[in-house]
DNA sequence: TAATTCGCTAGACCGA
DNA sequence: TCGGTCTAGCGAA
């Protein structure tokens, strides 16, 4: 701790920036990691401020303006506020340089006050951007990254980013995962104990109380209390900077905070004193640990299923672990754990232990995989850890279009106001998507264009700022198919972050092809591009987000419009070359061809023809594809994203199918797959009668497992709210008769089972026999024979001039319904 | 108080 | 009982 004791300069990783009050007086402490690897706080000044607009633009409004800023009176639950300071600043707003106000205040809880006093001087602006967040930007900080940091004691004098980026701070990690006393299915703090903490990372083990255990990595205290602040200890011992855990915000701090008050215990998970705090952030709880940064993995599981980058059924820890890095999964039911405790066997006890153990191995593997992400994203859009790691799509894209509005001079826009946000919900057309012919397909050629929404905004500088300007007229401007303006002088805010984004991204790419993938290096600059990658693709849609500062109603449908236009360009030119297109959707152009040479010649010409920053790859040449018809009545019609190719190295890539969806059983699923691989890899129609054959004998006989027919569905409003019923709905309201919890919005598990199916010839309900897979004591044959495993496989057969009305003439041999 | 629109499908609902 | 319409969920891009 030498360096912070006298004055000098250093340098330091930053961290996290906090607001403290100092000399009753909003200021900053900072979080910093010295290259040693020592953490450190530091204190820096910063006054809080928002910007006022004057009601005109001459210099006798600017003073009577400011006259009344300096002397604002608001109140607040702690009495009387005053304005600090009011300074006369220069910015430009819808392409204007004008006079502002910058109003300061002595504490940043001042400003949403002094803000409504403005009201009746000016138009205020920028008031709602977080204090941490104004600090990071204003000094153009950026977290994760080294800063040199001239110094007086612990008060900065100065900070600055260094330009060093690929060097990342290394944490001391350690994992946390808890495992509590639960006999009524949700625990409760007041009366059930934390049985386990199970860590991994600096250490690795396993905490209980007073049971005994045969392994060697559980580690038995005499009480829960003693437990739990020997966890404490250990933190401290191994000088954690970086606690992880799943869904730890919103359980496990929580919980043991609840718990640690309720023994008495003295729990210090900080290097403070201060208690576990738990704060709202947007839609979600953020738990925080004072000195420690706490990474929760639950939330960026979340957020990279939502926009795609994995693909998980249920946000368990198990299936996140399994999916992402093919970690095995360690079963124990949750509602089992509190009958080990009391009286399961040594062994049960000890696989108790080892799960608890699993899960923190998971933890930690999960965020060192994670990490590199955020500490990149963390640098690119100026947002600590525990923010940038919680943050959403939109607030990722605001927060980096903030710093850059403030780079530029210019005035960030409010935020909407609700008449706003209503008034922006009519939604916009968007791409196009061409009908395919049902069928079996040989040599098809996938072309891609490349970031086709970002390219189009970049190439036709789309955005609210550039969108009718005065200063070209319709010749010299970019006129969209529908015939909007777009200024061609000036370039937009979103155009030049997108351009910097993709070029950016291009350097990347072009590097990492000096490193080894495994190295650190490739890692690095891998976590980087994915970055840019999740920016760049965020964009189009927070322009059309109703809640956007820079939302552009406009410049949304100028650039759907100029890709459907695109795409369609593409179509017919190559049709005109000989050519044939098979299918189309938003960006990708399928084509049957003949020879390779005259698809490549193809793509050359288009790239020829279009602007520089877009560009149209070649995706693959698959031997095979498969279209299949919509099941829909009268006409036979190819249906739209549902298709599956097989590639020239044997790899399969299915999109829509009944087998890739969750709310579909796992034996229609699997059964599907395997339908659609015989007939991609061998074109058997014999094959795959007799496969479907077989499975719906084993239906019948009651072979399948009951694991298999389960079915799974969220339900994304509460029970009472729905109009209609549905097999979901039933199995819910099924289970809650019988006094099962069953949460709101929770992924649910049913299986549609013979109990309440009706002897009627009435039309049958299938609502009335479906039951939660924890409650199912059977499965209906009938139903997953008739409604899962057949319409999922005639579906492709059917479609292949397979006569599927044949299939179900009973008493024919070939008949699948023939039993 | 979670970026967008396009599209498919099952099952419930409802009137003839 | 049949067939059209609507609600709801999930996936493609």
């Amino acid at each position: 701790m030498k360096n912070k004791d006298r004055n000098g300069t250093l340098k330091a990783f930053l961290l996290d920036a906090e607001h403290v009050l100092v000399q009753g007086e909003s200021a900053i402490r900072l979080m910093l990691k010295l290259e040693s690897g020592t953490t450190i706080r530091m204190y820096d000044s910063f006054e809080p401020y928002f910007l006022v607009q004057p009601q005109a633009p001459d210099e006798k409004s600017l003073q009577e303006c400011k006259k009344s800023l300096e002397g604002m009176r608001a109140f607040g639950k702690a009495g009387e506020v005053k304005t600090k300071r009011v300074e006369e600043t220069t910015l430009s707003f819808r392409n204007k340089k004008m006079p502002f106000l910058k109003v300061f205040a002595f504490l940043a809880s001042d400003v949403p006050l002094l803000r409504h006093a403005a009201e009746k001087h000016g138009v205020p602006f920028e008031f709602d951007i977080p204090y941490t967040r104004r600090y990071l930007l204003d000094k153009r900080l950026r977290p994760n990254a080294l800063h040199e940091i001239e110094h007086e004691g612990l008060r900065v004098k100065s900070i600055k980013a260094l330009d060093s980026q690929g060097e990342t701070p290394k944490f001391r990690m350690l994992s946390l995962d808890i495992e509590t006393y639960n006999p009524d299915a949700m625990p409760n703090a007041e009366k059930d104990p934390v049985l386990m903490i199970g860590y991994d990372g600096e250490a690795k083990g396993v905490y209980s109380y007073k049971k005994k255990f045969s392994n060697d990595f559980t580690k038995t205290f005499a009480s829960e209390k003693e437990m739990l602040e020997g966890f404490c200890a250990l933190l401290r011992e191994k000088k954690i900077d970086l606690l992880c855990t799943y869904n730890g915000d919103q359980f496990d701090l929580p919980y043991l905070q609840k718990r640690a008050k309720r023994i008495g215990a003295d729990l210090r998970l900080g290097r403070d004193k201060g208690e576990v705090k738990t704060k709202r952030l947007g839609l979600r709880e953020v738990s925080k640990v004072s000195g420690r940064i706490h990474y929760d993995v639950f939330p960026v599981a979340s957020f990279l299923n939502f926009i795609g980058t994995i693909k998980v059924e249920r946000l368990t820890l198990e299936e996140v672990y399994f999916t992402v890095l093919g970690g095995k999964k360690l079963g124990v039911k949750k509602q089992d754990i509190h009958k080990i405790w009391d009286t399961g066997s040594q062994k049960e006890l000890d696989f108790l232990a080892e799960y608890c153990l699993t899960d923190a191995i998971a933890c930690i593997d999960l965020t060192k995989n994670f990490l590199h992400l955020h500490l990149e994203l963390g640098k690119l859009v100026q947002m600590p850890l525990v923010e940038v790691s919680r943050a959403t799509a939109s607030q990722l894209v605001e927060t980096y279009l903030l710093s850059k509005a403030f780079v530029r001079g210019e005035l960030a826009p409010n935020k909407p106001s609700s008449a706003d946000i209503y008034s922006r919900q009519s939604p916009v057309e968007g791409a196009f998507v061409k009908t395919p012919d049902a069928g079996l397909y040989e040599n098809i050629a996938v072309l891609d264009f490349r970031s086709l929404y970002p390219s189009i905004i970049i190439s036709h500088n789309i955005d609210v700022t550039t969108f009718d300007c005065d200063c070209c007229t319709k010749a010299e401007a970019f006129i969209s198919p529908q015939g909007h303006k777009f200024c061609k002088k000036r370039k937009g805010i979103i155009p030049e972050m997108l351009e910097e984004i993709l070029a950016e991204r291009a350097k990347i790419k072009k590097e990492m092809k000096k490193f080894d993938s495994s190295s650190s290096e490739y890692k690095a600059l891998d976590a980087r591009q994915w970055g840019l990658k999740i920016l760049a693709n965020s964009t189009y849609g927070y322009l059309l987000y109703a809640r956007s500062r820079w939302y552009s109603r406009e410049g949304g449908e100028a650039t759907t419009a100029w890709g459907r236009h695109y795409v369609q360009d593409v179509l017919k030119k190559a049709e005109e070359f000989g050519l044939k297109p098979l299918y189309s959707d938003t960006d990708s152009t399928f084509l049957l061809y003949e020879s390779k040479e005259k698809v490549l010649e193809f793509q050359k010409q288009i790239n020829a023809s279009l602007p520089e920053a877009m560009q149209l790859e070649l995706e693959g040449f698959y031997p095979r594809g498969i279209f299949v018809s919509k099941k829909a009545k009268g006409e036979e019609k190819g249906a739209k994203k549902k298709y599956a190719l097989i590639g020239e190295d044997g790899k399969i890539k299915i999109r829509g199918f009944e087998l890739v969806r969750r709310d579909w059983s796992k034996i229609a699923r699997e059964t599907q797959r395997k339908v659609l691989e015989i007939m991609l890899r061998e074109g058997s129609v014999e094959k795959a009668v007799t496969l479907v054959k077989k499975v719906v004998e084993d239906l019948k006989e009651g072979r399948v497992p009951i694991e298999e027919c389960v079915i799974y569905t969220q339900l994304r409003k509460s029970a009472s709210s729905y109009e209609i019923q549905s097999p979901e709905l039933g199995a819910v309201q099924h289970a809650r008769k019988q006094g099962v919890r069953v949460p709101e919005n929770a992924i649910i598990g049913f299986v549609i089972t013979k109990e309440g199916k009706e002897s009627s010839k009435s039309k049958q309900k299938v609502y009335l026999q479906s039951r939660l897979i924890e409650l199912a004591k059977d499965y209906d044959p009938d139903y997953y024979v008739n409604h899962q495993v057949l319409p999922a496989v005639l579906r492709i057969l059917g479609s292949l001039g397979f006569d599927e009305d044949s299939l179900k003439n009973k008493g024919k041999q070939t008949g699948l319904e023939s039993w």
